[in-house]
DNA sequence: TTAGGGTTAG
């Protein structure tokens, strides 16, 4: 351990070697210096307490802050001391014990902004916002706006941005603006995320100050990874081509680039995905366990397992994430046992698994339908591995068991559950029921769905399916009632295609895309000739309140087959064919896309909501199963 | 005193 020579006779000597050891991460060795410092030289009390103080709050050690604080108060250091008492409130604070901190605030006569700061400060580390930005607001009222008033509005941002309080965020800003205190990147690049994370959840609001402030690289990439985070691909890569473009020559990094592979891999595209994965490669980022964890999720989720697997190899430290990214991006593609390889091969290599590797392991044994091996990591995970299974695993388990036919074993396990099952839950029970034709489990599970989310017109379609193919008409019509009165509108199902960088994206049926007129009719002319190789039109998963032949055209015009003939008619002969679909594939497009890879012979990837389906020479790699 | 941005599930 460095310790620099003490030179026992100078106080400033003992409170170098206290803060040399603080720095050097050893804050209960500082501590003991700290005591042989006063044994040795009584006067180097004052000049070593606060490192003393800042040792203690590291250490977390109450015990030696309460000692100290006697020490502080019998030499008079506290209260009149500044820096004595500021690193006294730290040290409360940093022991969780503000209301202590807040007791030896209140007895210092006059405190200045350094030990306001650090009240506040510690306010906005315990989570208590109020009192925090009621002290804030104090110091930016009264004094003169200084650096240490921007540290304050730096805290107070970042705590603003974990309080579900909206307009506190924006109060704060306006005080700033209203003080005329000149703050840096650093502190607006803080209230950019307080804007798009706390309560207000405003990428509105933070867009503004994005869009008005002297932006640095953070700057972008905050903005960018908020797009991302929240879905808002589209907006996400456009920001990151203006960030090329106009961003006045900052240029982009590795945080960049983990934030704009999510926005790919959410949006399923795959070739600005792989133009991204060239750039992150000439700038020699592959390794970045960050990038590469991110280019993993990126070719998992366009499809493309084996580059997933080829970018997981060049990371040089894999974490955690990195190997249940590539277990999910196994499972998703339907390779249930590569998975579980996968999964053996990261325990082998030493690396621990978390609650999230365990949903993809489970995950990955629901989409191959490997039951046995789905039963036992369930049990083994908080038996070996001292994790308790969560709604996520259970879903997964109920999923399994119920696509099974293990019905029973899967409402018992929901039973069972501490926990209170979420709508994932029963909705997959509620698949299963239609699989097996359980009416009355359905019923049961209905229910429950109706209580939990009301809104959402799959589940009455799902058991409305589930009395048709039961021959309860009765049911159907009250179904078909109620989905009625509650006003219920199923949302827009949509695919997209991905042509020379752009996306085109098509609804069920429609004509705003400006090669309609073509599509349909090539997409009439693919129909026939797979109907005459074989294909019937499977119109179930239709709401009941069309007769045949309208439920026939409905299903004719689902936006997946739209999609797959855009792509035909349009993409190089031969290249492999990827759909995005916002809703699980219907049986019937399942069907037909089955035919139209034979007839074609292209390679067409679907991804589903939840899934991947490769078809090829006429079959879907899910086995139709799922 | 204090110090801004990123990756895994569903």
């Amino acid at each position: 351990m460095f310790l620099r020579a003490v030179d026992p006779s100078r106080p400033a000597s003992w409170s170098a070697a206290v803060a040399d050891l603080l720095s050097s991460g050893d804050p209960v060795a500082a501590l003991a210096v700290f005591a042989a410092a006063l044994r040795a030289n009584p006067a180097a009390l004052r000049p070593a307490l606060p490192p003393a103080f800042r040792a203690a709050a590291a250490a977390t050690s109450l015990a030696a802050g309460r000692q100290l604080h006697l020490l502080a108060l019998r030499s008079g250091l506290f209260p009149s001391d500044p820096f004595s008492a500021s690193a006294l409130l730290h040290m409360y604070h940093h022991c969780r014990h503000p209301s202590d901190a807040r007791k030896a605030f209140d007895e210092i006569p006059s405190p200045n902004p350094v030990i306001i700061t650090a009240m506040a400060s510690g306010y906005a580390r315990n989570s208590l916002f109020y009192p925090s930005l009621a002290l804030f607001r104090a110091l930016l009222v009264s004094g003169s706006a200084t650096a240490v008033d921007e540290a304050a509005a730096l805290v107070a941002f970042s705590a603003s941005a974990r309080v579900s309080d909206r307009g506190i965020t924006s109060s704060l800003h306006a005080l700033i603006a209203k003080i005329g205190l000149d703050v840096d990147a650093g502190v607006v690049n803080t209230m950019l995320d307080a804007y798009a994370k706390g309560g207000g959840r405003d990428l509105g609001a933070a867009r503004k100050v994005f869009d008005t402030m002297d932006k640095d690289v953070v700057s972008w990439n905050s903005m960018i990874a908020l797009y991302a985070q929240n879905g808002l691909s589209a907006e996400a890569l456009r920001l990151y081509g203006n960030m090329l473009n106009v961003g006045g020559g900052i240029r982009c990094n590795a945080v960049t680039f983990s934030a704009v592979l999510l926005a790919c891999a959410h949006a399923g595209t795959i070739q600005t995905g792989k133009r991204i994965h060239n750039q992150v490669v000439r700038m020699g980022l592959e390794e970045n366990v960050y990038v590469g964890t991110s280019v993993v999720d990126m070719y998992s989720k366009c499809g493309r397992v084996e580059m997933a697997r080829k970018a997981f190899e060049k990371i040089k430290e894999k974490n955690v994430l990195s190997w249940s990214a590539l277990i999910t991006g196994y499972g998703m593609h339907g390779h249930g046992q590569q998975a579980l390889d996968i999964f053996d091969e990261m325990r082998r290599s030493g690396q621990n698994p978390n609650y999230i590797t365990f949903i993809s392991v489970l995950a990955a044994c629901s989409h191959a339908g490997l039951l046995d091996k789905g039963r036992y990591w369930y049990k083994t995970m908080k038996k070996k591995f001292g994790i308790e299974p969560g709604v996520e695993h259970l879903g997964c388990m109920v999923d399994l068991l119920g696509r099974a036919g293990c019905l029973d074993e899967a409402y018992g396990l929901i039973k069972e559950m501490k926990i209170k099952p979420d709508a994932a839950i029963w909705g997959a029970l509620l698949s299963a029921c239609r699989i097996h034709k359980k009416v009355e489990l359905a019923e049961i599970s209905a229910k429950r769905l109706f209580e939990l989310d009301a809104t959402n017109s799959g589940y009455y379609v799902l058991l409305s399916n589930i009395y048709a193919e039961a021959g309860l008409w009765k049911d159907v019509e009250r179904m078909r009632l109620m989905v009625k009165a509650r006003g219920i509108e199923k949302p827009p199902g949509y695919s997209s295609v991905e042509l020379k960088g752009k996306t085109h994206v098509f609804y069920v049926g429609d004509k705003i895309h400006p090669q309609h007129k073509e599509i349909y009719s090539y997409l009439g002319k693919l129909l026939e000739t797979i109907q005459e190789a074989g294909y019937v039109p499977n119109t179930s998963s239709v709401l009941h309140d069309l007769d045949e032949e309208e439920k026939e055209s409905a299903v004719r015009i689902h936006s997946e087959k739209l999609a797959v003939a855009f792509a035909l008619m349009n993409q190089v002969p031969g290249s492999i064919i990827h759909v995005i679909k916002n809703l699980r594939v219907c049986s019937d497009c399942h069907t037909a896309i089955k035919f139209i890879s034979r007839i074609s012979g292209r390679e067409i990837i679907v991804r589903d909501l939840q899934r991947f389906h490769h078809f090829k020479d006429g079959s879907c790699s899910c086995g139709d199963y799922w």
